[in-house]
Formats: structure tokens, sequence, C-alpha cells
DNA sequence: CCTAAAGGTTCCAGCCACAGGAAGGTCAAG
DNA sequence: CTTGACCTTCCTGTGGCTGGAACCTTTAGG
């Protein structure tokens, strides 16, 4: 199949699927004479499998030894668990990060009752708080 | 002042204070003859305000705006409070998406007991869920 | 007076994961 | 034969910095 339909069946834009050959996350398939790209139903697989990841934010550098350790039937389940776990860990310190961007913005919001600028709380809040 | 003393008053690298300057965010400071950046007391106001506003992961384009409008006491309101609501709003946003990826992510985790990759779960559920 | 270190300057490149667009080749339908 | 859809490569931009090279200026010490 030719790269537009790996596209519409994986859910993935062309333009993506080149670049993830260009870094090296897929293998470059194989070209007819025209040039064009011929991919084979397993890519279709693969591209799947590399969209849930990246769903879930996995840099594309984890997806790469996934998609290696993912040939290997016989090798161990570590370094997946190492990466899901790894990931986990980013998530939840983004969360913790955001729950107090959160925090601190809807005390914004809430603090300023003012029409103009010279009584505004929240740009005095910017200015001096913390 | 020269640059890296604003830099250590207002915590922002020197680094970044070029940046900033470069992009329009603050105004080209007075040069000396040796072309050495000199700064002024208010510069320092300035630069805190800013470090807030990035704080609050507010965009550049966003800062200046707030920058702008703080220079004139008269102006309404209107402006910084959509500034702060949509920063809000993007914050909450941004965090119902890691909910999601939060749970997901930690259900896998919990998922696999498999010590290799055939029998892995978190493998299979990436290959095959939703 | 010379030197070395510390600090200043500009400019270029890289990060991450793409997206947009230009310029040109290929292919199937009418 | 033309049109339009699809394919190709290559370059650029996104946001907010950060690192580093190459070079100039200032300051302190021997």
């Amino acid at each position: 199949m030719k790269i537009s339909e790996l596209a519409q069946t994986a859910h993935i834009p062309a333009k993506t699927i080149r670049y993830y050959e260009s870094v090296g996350l897929i293998k470059p398939p194989q070209r007819e004479t025209n040039g064009y790209r011929y991919y084979q139903l397993r890519d279709v697989e693969t591209l799947i499998f590399i969209r849930r990841c990246r769903e879930l934010n996995i840099p594309i550098e984890d997806i790469k030894q996934l998609v290696a350790v993912k040939q290997n039937p016989e090798a161990s389940c570590a370094t997946v668990d190492n990466i899901i776990v790894e990931q986990l860990a980013r998530v939840r310190q983004l969360q913790q990060e955001l729950a107090l961007l959160e925090h601190t913005l809807s005390l914004l919001v809430t603090s300023c009752s003012s029409d103009t600028i010279q009584d505004c709380c929240i740009l005095q809040s910017l200015q001096s708080s913390k």
C-alpha cells in the first residue's frame, strides 16, 4: 500500500510517517521505480503501536526501544516497565506543577474586581507576590 | 547595572534576558561605548514581573501585552483578565489530558506481571487497546 | 606593564515532534 | 492531452530557551 493508505489506516498523517522514517523510528520501506514508498500490512500494526505510545506522550527515543524490544519475544520486560514507569513519573510530576499553576491562576482570576489597570489586583500580585 | 547583576537580582539567566530583548519582550537598554548593556532599577521590576508570568506558563506574546498595558494606568483590565482566564483554561485543558494519561499509564504499570516480552501485557495493550 | 580571569558581545545550532509550503515527478480518468 | 490527485525532497517555522564558539573589555594581581 502507498503512504496515504497507510496514513488513513493507522490514523497518522503521511507527513508524520515520513518524519518517523527520517528519525529512524521506522525502517525505510520498499520503493518502486517511481520512487514511491510501498508498505506491508505489518507496518500498519507498527504504526498503530507507535501512535498509541505517542498518545501517552512517550518520547520517540523511548518508542524506538519499545519497538526494538517487541521484536524479541524472549527478552525481559524490564525495559518496557522502566519506560512506562518513567513516563508515569513524568506525567505525575507535570500534574503537580500544573496543580500549582491552576491554584495560582484561579486565585488571580477571582482576586480582581477593578476596572482599570491602576487598581488591578492581578497585575499587583504578579508584581509582588510570592 | 550590568546584565549579570540584573540577572542575579531578577533570578533570570543573562542569556534569557538577551533572548527577551531579541524577541521584543523588553526594550533594548542603554549601551556604553564598550557595547555593554546597562540597566535601570525599574528593569529589575519588569523582569521579576516577567518571571512571575513565565512561572505561570503565560506565553511571551501574552506577556508583551501585559507589560504594555501595565504602562497605562487608565486602561481597562479586560486584557489582563482575558489573558489570565485563557491561561487558566489552557492549564485546565492540559490537566484533563494528563489525567487521562495518568490513568492509562497507571493501569499499564499494574497490568503486567510477566517476565518476558512474549506475554507482556503492556505491549499487548499498546498494540490493541482502545 | 603584562597577564590571566571574569565578564561582556554576536551569531549559529540544537532541543522536541511535527506542520506548512514550494518545486517538481507520477499516475489514472475523461 | 489535460487535469487533478498523489507522490517525492528540501527548507522553514513553531516556543522558549540553552550551549558553545569566537572575540572584545574590564579588573585584579604579580
